[in-house]
Formats: structure tokens, sequence, C-alpha cells
DNA sequence: GATATAATTTTGATTAATCAAAATATATTA
DNA sequence: TAATATATTTTGATTAATCAAAATTATATC
């Protein structure tokens, strides 16, 4: 049985690893994303390693196994389906599901999130609008692209937000910047580095315009309408 | 913040202090309790003792402080809720909801059980019928006895079943020997060390009568239900 | 190509939790 | 009471996970 902490670097791994265009992911990335000393990284690595859960070229980096990604799809799972629940059901806000889930994932058993999922009615993606791996380890590819993408003048529908920073969804939320919400594209203004979305609501009359920097805004994957 | 085997012993000695009439908890019945070597429960112990969550006296035993017994009812808290939680939201069995509580009630966070102790509509008692103590760490103390000191004729209501074994469980809730059932103990037979009890049902016809040893029925807390 | 910079690994130490087995104290029994 | 049995503590060792700082290797810069 692996650890909690075992379960963690796996699935940071895994997450480093589509981030950056799933290449080898180098040590000082992963001891970040840890949160850990280099030196602390480098000795896990090599346990890693030798229960052959990730290849580990020294001096280079490190990439999952099949044995490894198997095992950070159990916990992707487990995150994601903990995340909806929280949202779903107990009414927690978007920006407070991931601090919780992240430490249910090493606790919880294979019956409670089989259970979970029923309960749910099998959520096909997390608050997030993460895809959620089915129990075979199966992971839909989803074609989003980030918002930085788009030109002027596209209609656009939020397929996810790829940060967990609370104040980062908090915000999202105030502008209804949410998974499944359609926005056009108002203003693209490269030398200021912003960009300027407004939503597509006929609800509400207040529609006004929201601004966001390009950095942030390739933390939100979006994807066409097929509208013009 | 106490580390999850803290937790673990806090709650272990509060349950055994119950068990003997609030006595000194010996390191024999600890480190069986716990699942641990004589000489593993006394290291801890005296960490426990530092930490001002015991009282250790050596050569004799522990028993929790005001602080240790704060603690032990917040775990005790998270548990129950967590049980019944697995049972009537998750369709848990009886004899399924003890082992994931164990593992949960250390993961979870103060918002998650508020969460959970609201969508249950703040229930009074967990499925084995114990009291659920409040977030200020009050609980009720509900006036029970065991099956084995009841005579024959007695009308009673099963309040609580303290026995965490599965097989006991199972063998429980097939015979509908579970909370809030009433029974009438139709025979008590000291030399042969067994009760015989029949459901009080008048929905079904076959009350066939059940019987039990002593020493199970020990387990079986039980209330007149002031019926003759 | 030599040197400075950055990334990585190694070394030595620490903390929490555990066990096996030896040592000691207490309780029971003859 | 003396001998025996039982409970408890102590000692020495192990495993997982970590850090700080020194040593090494690779990369970038001049
Ligand atoms: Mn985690
Ligand atoms: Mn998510
Ligand atoms: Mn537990
Ligand atoms: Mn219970």
């Amino acid at each position: 049985m692996p650890t909690s902490t075992v379960e963690q670097y796996i699935k940071t791994i895994y997450q480093q690893e589509e981030r950056c265009a799933h290449d080898i992911v180098p040590m000082k990335q992963l001891s970040e994303a840890m949160g850990v000393t280099p030196g602390t990284a480098t000795a896990m690595v090599k346990h890693l390693a030798e229960r052959k859960l990730i290849r580990y070229e020294p001096r280079k980096g490190v990439r999952l196994t099949a044995g490894g990604r198997e095992l950070a799809l159990i916990m992707v799972r487990r995150h994601r389906l903990i995340e909806t629940f929280l949202e779903n059901v107990l009414g927690y806000d978007l920006s407070e599901v991931h601090e919780d889930a992240e430490q249910l994932e090493h606790a919880v058993s294979d019956k409670f999130i089989e259970r979970i999922d029923a309960y749910l009615g099998f959520p096909p993606a997390d608050p997030h609008g993460d895809p959620i791996p089915s129990a075979e380890g199966h992971i839909a590819r989803r074609d989003s692209v980030p918002l930085d993408h788009c030109e002027t003048g596209d209609s656009i529908r939020v397929a996810r937000l790829r940060n967990d920073d609370p104040a980062f969804l908090l915000l999202m939320k105030e502008q209804r910047l949410t998974p499944g919400e359609v926005f056009v594209v108002i203003d693209k203004n490269e030398t200021a580095g912003t960009m300027t979305v407004q939503h597509n609501a006929r609800t509400r009359k207040t529609n006004t315009p929201f601004t966001i920097s390009m950095g942030n805004s390739t933390r939100i994957m979006v994807e066409p309408t097929g509208e013009q």
C-alpha cells in the first residue's frame, strides 16, 4: 500500500507532466510543486523508482511508468469526485473544495468513492470543469484552448479553470466565469496584456464587461460555442 | 496540531475510560486496544503527558486531562457523524461503517463535519445508537442497561450496540436487534448462559425467538419501553 | 574555452512511530 | 515470606519523511 506521501508525489508528477507537454519532469519543478527541498525530492524519487512507479533519469528528471500513471489516475479520480461532492452536496464554494479534497483523497476507501460516484449520478467533470477518470483509469480528452488563444468577437464557453488558487477562483465565481458559462471576447489588447470578455446572459441586464490579464487568461480553458 | 496517531491514542483512552468505570487505564489495556507493543504505548504516553493531553502515573496507567477529553470528544463527534453519513446517505451496512470512519475521522476538516451535521439534520445518535457529542463537546448521557440485566417478561427497546465487530453487527441486523427496535425477553437461562428475546413487530408474522449468549448480551444496551 | 550560475545530489542530522528483547517492578501463589 | 508470574519500562534498532548545507555536475555567459 502506498503511503499518502507517495500518493501525493505520484499525483503531482502526473500533473506536472500534463502542464509541460508530457515531457520529463525536472527535479526543481517537482520539489517546488511538492513544497519540499530538492534533496528531499531526490531521496523520494529514488524510492518511487524502486517501487517501479516512475522512471528516474539522474540529472534529468522523472516520468511516470504505466503503474505510476494508474495510481495517479486513481488519485485524480478521488480528488475530483470529492470536490464534486463538496460543492454539489455539502454546498462548498468553488474556491474551498480543493483544500479539503487534498486531504480526503488519501483517506477514502474504494467503496466510499464508488458510492459517492453513484450518489452524484456519475458526473463527467468536477466543479473546475476537469474530467473525472473512470474507475478503470480512462480519462476523457476534451479539446479546449486557453482564453488567450481567442480573438476579439469569438463566442466561447468556459470549459475548465486550471488554477487552484482560492482568490483566483473567488474572482471567477464573482464574474460568472465558471465552467459552462458563455461569453464573447469584446477586446484583446496585446500591448496592455489584457483581454475583456462579456457574459452572454439574456436573463440579466448587467452584463458589465470584465477585463483580465493575459497571464490569468491562460488558466481559463474555453471552447468555441459554434455560434458566430 | 495533533497527528492522527495522537488523535487515535486519545480517542482510545477515552473509550477505555468509558468501558472500565472511568478509572485509570492500565498500559496493557491501552497497548492492546491500540494494537501496539507495550513499550510503544509507554513511549507515546510520555509524549501525550508532555502535551498535557493525559496524566501519566508510571506503573499505574493513564487518564485524560480536560484538554485530552476535549480532543477525544472532537474525535468521537467526527467518528459518529461520519458513520451516520455512511449509513444514511451512502447506504453502507451497519457492519461496514466503522472501518471507513476510523480512517476518515483523521482527515476531515471542521467545516466538513459541520456541513455533514447540517446535511443529516443534526442527528442525536449514530447507527449504533451512540450519542453524538455537540461541537462544543457536550454529550448526552442516556441511561440504558445491558440486556443481561433484564428479566424474563421485560419489554425493552434496543438503545445501543457496543461492539464494532462486523460479524456481530451483521447478526444483529439479521435479527432486527438494532437501535430503536422493541423486544420482549421470553427467557433468561443463567445455567445455560443464554437469553432469548422475541421481536415485537405487528407487521410481521415471523417473530421467531432469538437466543444469544450472556457474553454477547452485555454488548446490547437496552431501555425499558414503559409498557408491561 | 574558462568562469560564473543554476540545478542536482550527497551527507549528516532530526522527528514520529514503531518493534524486539532485556531489565525492572509489582502482584500472585505456594 | 520466598518464588513465580505478570505488567511495565528501558534500551537499541528500524522505517518514512524531512531539512540544511556541502559537494558535484550541467548550463549559461563572457
Ligand atoms: Mn493530497
Ligand atoms: Mn478540481
Ligand atoms: Mn481512527
Ligand atoms: Mn458507532
